[in-house]
DNA sequence: CATGAATGAGCCTTCATTCAT
DNA sequence: TATGAATGAAGGCTCATTCAT
């Protein structure tokens, strides 16, 4: 079930296309997508050449990192999903997340990278295995209690996108502090306690798909 | 202690440097803030000559539009506080806030202009005064009571921020509604009711100010 | 009648735009339609980004010598129809022809070239013009008891292209009167004497024009 | 006297550079001699490594490939030599000639190949043997009264080149008949009836030996 | 030996900035 | 002063050739 690259490559050439994802993952965050090619290729250790035998431009490239990483994504959410005792605290961990998370929304949802990976089938795939957890998530601990019963899977994606995009500076631990803090801000509002009613229908999955045909 | 340009234009000079950063505004959210110097001047009916004899470079360019944001954002912030019959719904109108708040966030926090815009006087200016205001609105709605009582004005910032940079896809309608039920998820997690306690101090205008002094 | 570029350029523009059709000519000719355009902009002591501003691709530049070359071939077939005092005089003199008339025939039929200019309406313009001009020479010639009967204007532009276009070796004397030597042995052949009948029909201008829909 | 590869060849090893030679020589004539060498070991259905590991270089494959088919024509003259009932016919069927003949001119009087088979033995040798064929057929067919006396094998090979080299468009049928009707007025020109004295002295094989030391 | 991966030089093109008109 | 032309540095990509498996 599992997408593999079509072909087994030689061990040499399997390293080398490895090393050059970690590397392009790196710079990406450092620099967005929008890095020169050569710089990827020097923190890879390879020759610009190399870079685009196994990646002929830069979109095959974009679509490989976040390929990565939404699988890393979907891995941690199916972990939470399993490992925490309620799904409410599963949301909590998610909702804290990992530098993968971070960088797959960042690539996922950046100009640069949103017509390169929107509308291919891998991150459709991807997209809908997340998406599902994350239902699966919500609506249990919406029967836990803990979760408001106004809000749906696309209600908490957004939320997570937000919290996630790159934001001003660098990620210093006075920044994670000050993010924390939004963060129990919204965890605030979204626990099960009379509050301000939502305005409009819970979002779902499906609803975030349908969104944003446009340009940037 | 309005900052002006420092000398005064003769009016048809006046009127291209209008235009320029009118032109500017438009096309740096249209396609962010790399746009090509041409794309601009064509765009401001100006040749590129014109607009390098009043930008010297696109920083400065930059920081002119940035600057034009602020000062809206500012009295947007001051009309808030006069015009609203409470300090939490002028709170509530400026997480809700206009396109020039959108625009100033995108510029003053993206990667290209972080470094044109950070630590000059005139951004910091402008930074000071809307925090002033935002510090104001937060402690009189805390006293309202309708705010929750650990949070700063910082808090009220980084959660604004969050909401407005430039988000996934296109401002369709149908993007609009699903990020106004973010918002009331957020309002809901600010407001004075027992909630989880916020960790760590509140977060003030001036700890803002300290954060990152790095690149992206 | 003539077409002309669209825009007045400024003095200097159109000095630097002839310097580079006529830098452009001459490498052309040299080393063929893919040298560097690096080394046109030297040629034409001009920077590439100014080439580039011109023509927006090599294709484009091709276009344009293709162009300038063809005029001058139809001001040399106009010329010789008026002052020769036969129609057959005429046909030889063109047959014998000019540098131009070499390059453009270079130019629009290599490989390179082909896709550029053909199906474009100058080059549609120049080609009807020279076959009218041809094609009037060949029937007076004929008329005139000098120019075998059953061949058309077709027939004559074909065996132009095959004495013009680019040979072995450079362009010196000897290789000039070798190739003198071939032009008469076509000559005699086109002669009005009795001889072998030409298998088909003649050819005209039309049919030529219908030829080569391919690639190479 | 006749030139073969130096060594001999593993059975498997032999096939292979066959392979090669055969896929080069399609490509050639497809797309030039310039064509990427990866496109080449494509054909041949080799990896690249082992058709560097046969020619070092591609002026090395162009030179093997110019000298099969310079073998073939020499076996065609020979054969229209010994085939035909006159000379004139042998010389009106080499004029008519292979598809073998087609290539080698281009191979040999393209601009990327003149440089690397000038001036080397082999060439060398099969131009001496397929001029000392011509050679003997002209004399033969002057004996006949068929050619004119005047020419020398210099020239008939002139024209042959003329009418062999690549032309315009692709080889449709069309295209063939109308090369057809350039041939017979050659073939006019060529023959033995009072028509206008050649310029110079008639071309000898030597002649044209001399030619173009020149680069293109 | 065969293979196909790796390398890097080279050409194409764009665009920020400077400068002549 | 306004204009738009000129410049050249920088990045993208291709491919000839070399080299590890």
């Amino acid at each position: 079930m599992t997408v593999q690259p079509p072909v087994r490559l030689r061990a040499d050439a399997r390293r080398n296309r490895d090393q050059i994802v970690a590397a392009a993952k790196v710079v990406f965050v450092e620099s967005g997508p929008d890095v020169p090619m050569e710089e990827i290729a020097r923190r890879a250790e390879v020759g610009v050449g190399t870079l685009y035998r196994r990646f002929p431009d830069r979109e095959s490239l974009i679509r490989a990192v976040a390929h990565e990483s939404m699988r890393a994504v979907l891995d941690d959410a199916r972990a939470a999903a399993a490992e925490e005792p309620t799904a409410w605290e599963a949301l909590v961990r998610l909702l804290r997340w990992s530098r993968d998370l971070r960088l797959s929304i960042r690539l996922v949802l950046s100009a640069r990278s949103w017509p390169a990976t929107r509308n291919e089938p891998e991150t459709r795939h991807f997209r809908t295995e997340i998406m599902a957890v994350l239902e699966d998530l919500v609506h249990r601990a919406q029967a836990e209690g803990a979760l408001r019963a106004d809000v749906g899977a696309g209600d908490v994606a957004v939320l997570m996108s937000l919290l996630l995009r790159p934001h001003f500076a660098s990620s210093d631990e006075a920044t994670e502090r000050i993010l924390d803090r939004a963060l129990v801000v919204m965890l605030d509002g979204l626990s099960a306690r009379p509050g301000s009613p939502l305005p409009g229908p819970a979002v779902s999955a499906a609803d975030l798909g349908r969104l944003g045909s446009a340009r940037r």
